[in-house]
RNA sequence: GGGCGGUUAGCUCAGUUGGCUAGAGCGCCUGCCUUACAAGCAGGAAGUCGGGGGUUCAAGUCCCUCACCGCCCA
């Protein structure tokens, strides 16, 4: 006899042994070229970010990767799954600053830049290795030995070649624009790395003293008051605004206004941007401006506008840290600095704010200060408010026509929008449009196709050191390099000191870089956003631009996998990358999964202490549980909640996990107890003692049920349905398999005519629910394969399925759809057999009969129910605890006998009368039948209903009142005889 | 301000194209250590489907509107 499973479900134990397998069969590894019927699949990782260590969306998000990669594997295709990490520039950069601040209490700056990288590059190892470590551990079957990151020499390789390119292609350019600032980490970010939060604020109502008082109808008017958010920013104002149509315009305009503290004069002008004051209005802007509008070109994005328009100086009064500052673009410093001015020099921007107010207040040129809430952009890193800053940076022209891809794409703008078919924009926007690109839940697609849409040119520098530093070297004046297009490409371009030439190196140049920078060209000191070579990811890990094999079999890929906060940053650019470098779009579909909150439907966030480490939940509950968990809570909805509780593990740490959790391992615990007990049964299974004709309903039925589940759980996989399928199979084996079929195939295991049928069966059923769950618990089901294995290494069932055997469940084939085993009137025959069964054991509860005490019972109904039951009534007797079961049509009612309604069927259970229990049963029943008998009775005896309703509704509907009725009929009887 | 979600049992959530008495898991109540499983078995209670209006023979489901919660974009 072979070694029975232990007695305990132990996560650890079977996470090993799965792990050892796949290990041994390199079943995660992919070699390009290798043909197969259908086809290759791949996925690439969203990379993480080598911040931190993953947290339970990282476990989703792979999970249902995972899901798909397995699934994919066992249909038959060529699958890769690729793994890695991304560098994350600011938010890298921003940890291990804090890092060094807290042990050893120095800024970024007391390093050189080698020495500072060289940090960030040892935090990148630590954690890379730990969250590669927490994939594995949740049983990601990754293509490990490819694991690449966004900064090894391969994937920079890509980052150089496409700035390269998009360089010659004249994509890239310098340009000064406000940018959204971030003066804690001072660096630009893009439009989508800032976050908009609500903010509790004022507006302060400041007086600006016209030069000259004015009449207008018989008032004098000596001074115009400006509404702000941002009091701190006037000391750069060049000019007050006010709408044209305003009727004060016509005396105002063209006057000269002496801006307080700093004694600039500057003009009123007019412009249609200013919203006219209206104190009922609903627009907000009305209800709180005065009509008046403080300018500070430099400081606010709008007032950037009307500066533009207006030829307004444009006055920086603030230093990258936020401060004020006279020394970054004060353009009149010397001829207005004064006492008052220059005490505010050196103040952070929220300490200026204050003492400006407060100076408003002391000259009594405060007028009014007002609450007001409003949104205001913060740093998705620091958290700090951003400022809007003048500064030259890098970008790439996104709605630009690019020449040469116009025999490839076409040319033109895009239907409805003024994006060109081939700009990057465009390339990005058109497979949408035609449908090559799909969203799941569709959606999202609305997202992708509105950013796009809106697309501003994209920033692309970032004031960082930990990055890839931008390839181009630069010198004052107009040069010219003697070295082929190929490997530079040159541009001047004209600065406020005159002309610049830039030049672009290709890459795997770096004596051509060492010898000009010992000419006097310096790189730019700046490094890439890190979306740059995010952008590049699905064909940076394959190699390109490398023409390499791994390219050539797995790209384009199928499904990118990820959470909708990243759908514009990252998809986006993806797909624009992967159309622009290769040609053709990265992936298909996009699946956007839901957001987890806690259970009060917080973000986790490490602040709030509510978040759930992966490897804890893994601990706590094993990775199977967590795994079934999250993929039963993931339906189409865009957030799901997450109770979160601290608990105490048996190693004595309390830590924070989830009671949903117990889910998963619940079922876990059911599936390894019953596949335990069904193997204690396998012993000597062999198929030759398979007939199909001795089978008998039970197998017919257990079939047609798993028939039906292979249907639903394929179907549903195939849609990127994730909570379905575990519901299917849950009902499957727990509900159908383990509380019936089990449970009746016991005695069927003592009578040895049966058991070589009911062996079989067991295991082809034990087989094929193994092989549909393997993708959502991988570790449980390899290891109950293996043993399966072992005890019966032969499991078909000749004449009906025969499915092909393997060494690990990993690469067993996905179950073939048996829809002609589905049976529907046996399905219906057993449901009325365990209605039955249900009745009586409600009967034995109500008279609290103990479990032992045999019962005797007859039933009697229509003709056919009453053939259905007597074929059955072994199944009957044997779950209902009866020791004599009668069944045949006109049977009368025993005295004594409690009695229970099911379809059309009456129940007598024999000499357990309990007369008051017995009226309560009946009364509850009554009523139950009499609520369903009023709503059928309602629409039938409506007209409209029985002329109008499909006629198989209405005959529904008959069909229910008739049966309905009776049951009525029958209670009523019993009641009455009471 | 624009857009997108959500609101169903005490909790977390399902509910396909409108059509049987609206479901599941957890929790709760009752009884069971029944030879695979107490992380279990058997049974039970529990819902004005956020409010209002409309379309329809028929609305949790479609339309309008209001309220609250959340996300994204300006």
């Amino acid at each position: 006899m072979t070694e029975q499973l232990s007695t305990v479900y132990d996560p650890r134990t079977i996470e090993r042994q799965a792990e050892e397998i796949w290990n041994r069969g390199q079943y995660f590894h992919a070699e390009p070229d290798v043909p197969t019927e259908k086809g290759a699949y791949t996925i690439v990782i969203p990379p993480p970010n080598v911040t931190a260590p993953l947290h339970l969306g990282h476990a989703l998000n792979n999970t249902l990767q995972d899901i798909l990669i397995r699934y994919h594997r066992m249909q038959g295709f060529h699958t890769l799954w690729m793994p890695g990490t991304d560098h994350a520039g600011i938010a890298t950069q921003t940890v291990v600053e804090k890092r060094l601040l807290a042990e050893q209490g120095k800024r970024r700056t007391d390093f050189t830049r080698e020495e500072f990288v060289a940090h960030v590059q040892a935090w990148k190892d630590e954690y890379e290795a730990r969250i590669i470590s927490q994939l594995r551990t949740m049983g990601c079957s990754c293509d490990w030995p490819r694991t690449r990151f966004t900064m090894d020499q391969v994937c920079a390789r890509a980052v150089r070649e496409t700035f390269f390119r998009l360089f010659r292609d004249g994509l890239i350019y310098r340009g000064k624009r406000l940018v959204n600032w971030d003066p804690a980490t001072q660096t630009v970010l893009a439009d989508d790395e800032v976050e908009h939060e609500t903010v509790q604020g004022h507006f302060w109502y400041l007086r600006y003293p016209l030069v000259q008082p004015v009449d207008i109808n018989g008032q004098t008017i000596e001074h115009v008051t400006v509404a702000t958010t941002r009091p701190e920013t006037m000391l750069g104002d060049t000019a007050v605004a006010m709408n044209p149509a305003d009727p004060r315009a016509i005396s105002l305009v063209g006057k000269m206004v002496r801006l307080p503290i700093v004694g600039r004069l500057i003009p009123i002008i007019a412009d249609e941007h200013v919203v006219l004051p209206d104190p009922n209005s609903e627009d907000e802007k009305a209800r709180y401006g005065t009509g008046f509008l403080k300018v500070t070109p430099a400081h606010d994005p709008y007032d950037w506008e009307i500066g533009q328009r207006h030829q307004l100086p444009v006055i920086n009064v603030m230093a990258p840290d936020g401060s004020v500052s006279e020394r970054h673009g004060w353009e009149d410093w010397e001829e207005i600095k004064n006492p008052d001015v220059e005490n505010l020099l050196g103040m952070d921007r929220f300490e200026a704010r204050e003492a400006i107010v407060e100076w408003f207040r002391t000259e009594k040129l405060l007028a009014e200060v007002r609450e007001y809430t409003h949104e205001v952009g913060h740093s998705y890193r620091s958290h700090v408010p951003i400022e809007p800053y003048l500064s030259d940076q890098w970008y790439i022209a996104v709605k630009k026509p690019i020449e040469h891809l116009a025999d490839t794409f076409g040319s033109g703008l895009i239907e409805g929008t003024d994006v060109p078919v081939n700009s990057l924009a465009g390339l990005a926007l058109k497979p949408l449009v035609d449908g090559r690109l799909t969203f799941t839940p569709e959606r999202y697609s609305k997202t992708y196709q509105t950013w796009l849409e809106n697309l501003r040119d994209w920033p692309i520098s970032r004031q960082l050191w930990w990055g890839h530093r931008i390839p181009i070297w630069n010198k004052p004046g107009r040069h010219r390099v003697n070295v082929p297009s190929e490997i530079v490409h040159t541009t001047q371009m004209d600065s406020e000191d005159g002309p610049i030439t830039y030049l672009c190196i290709t890459a795997g140049k770096e004596e051509l870089e060492k010898q000009l920078a010992a000419e006097d060209w310096p790189q730019d000191e700046d490094v890439l956003d890190t979306w740059f070579s995010s952008a590049l990811w699905p064909f940076s890990t394959l190699g390109w631009p490398k023409d390499s094999p791994e390219l050539n079999s797995f790209y384009p890929g199928d499904v990118l996998c990820t959470a909708r906060e990243i759908i514009t940053l990252w998809v986006s650019r993806m797909v624009m990358m992967g159309q622009y470098c290769v040609g053709d779009i990265p992936f298909r579909d996009v699946y956007i999964h839901a957001m987890i909150q806690d259970g009060q439907g917080r973000k986790m966030s490490k602040s709030l202490g509510n978040g759930i480490d992966p490897l804890v939940a893994i601990d706590s509950h094993g990775a199977d549980a967590m795994r079934f968990t999250l993929a039963a809570m993931t339906t189409d909805t865009q957030d799901v909640r997450m109770p979160v509780e601290p608990m105490e593990l048996p190693d004595g740490r309390t830590v924070n996990t989830s009671p949903k959790f117990d889910n998963g391992r619940n079922f876990c615990n059911k599936l390894w107890n019953a596949s335990r007990f069904a193997m204690m049964n396998l012993d000597g299974t062999s198929p030759d003692q398979f007939d199909p004709a001795r089978m008998k309903t039970v197998d017919h039925w257990i079939l047609s049920r798993l028939g039906v589940t292979i249907r639903e759980v394929t179907n549903a996989i195939e849609q990127y349905k994730f909570n379905e399928p575990i519901n299917a199979l849950y009902r499957f084996f727990w509900n159908d398999f383990c509380d019936w079929y089990l449970e009746w195939a016991k005695p069927r295991m003592r009578d040895d005519r049966d058991k070589p049928i009911v062996q079989n069966i067991l295991a082809f059923v034990l087989d094929q629910t193994l092989r549909m769950l393997h993708p959502f618990i991988p570790f449980i089901t390899e290891g109950i394969y293996a043993k399966l294995n072992e005890i019966a290494p032969v499991r078909k069932l000749h004449g009906i399925c025969e499915p092909a055997s393997a060494e690990a469940l990993i690469v067993a084939p996905w179950p073939v759809r048996i829809n002609e085993r589905i049976n529907l009137q046996i399905e219906k025959e057993i449901e009325l057999v365990q209605g039955v069964i249900r009745q009586i054991r409600e009967i034995r509860n109500q008279y609290t009969i103990p479990p032992k005490n045999q019962l005797t019972a007859s039933i009697t109904g229509s003709e056919q129910s009453c053939a259905v039951l007597s074929a059955d009534t072994d199944l009957i007797c044997q779950l209902a605890g009866l020791e004599q079961c009668r069944v045949a049509p006109g049977l009368e009612k025993p005295p004594n006998a409690a009695a229970a309604v099911v379809e059309d069927v009456q129940v007598y259970v024999h000499d357990v009368i309990d007369p008051q229990a017995e009226r309560d049963r009946l009364e509850k029943r009554k009523q139950q039948i009499e609520t369903a008998l009023k709503s059928v009775q309602g629409k039938l005896s409506n007209e409209n209903f029985t002329s109008r309703a499909k006629p198989e509704i209405v005959e529904q509907a008959r069909e229910k009142l008739r049966e309905l009725t009776e049951q009525l009929q029958a209670v009523v009887t019993h009641l009455a005889e009471l």
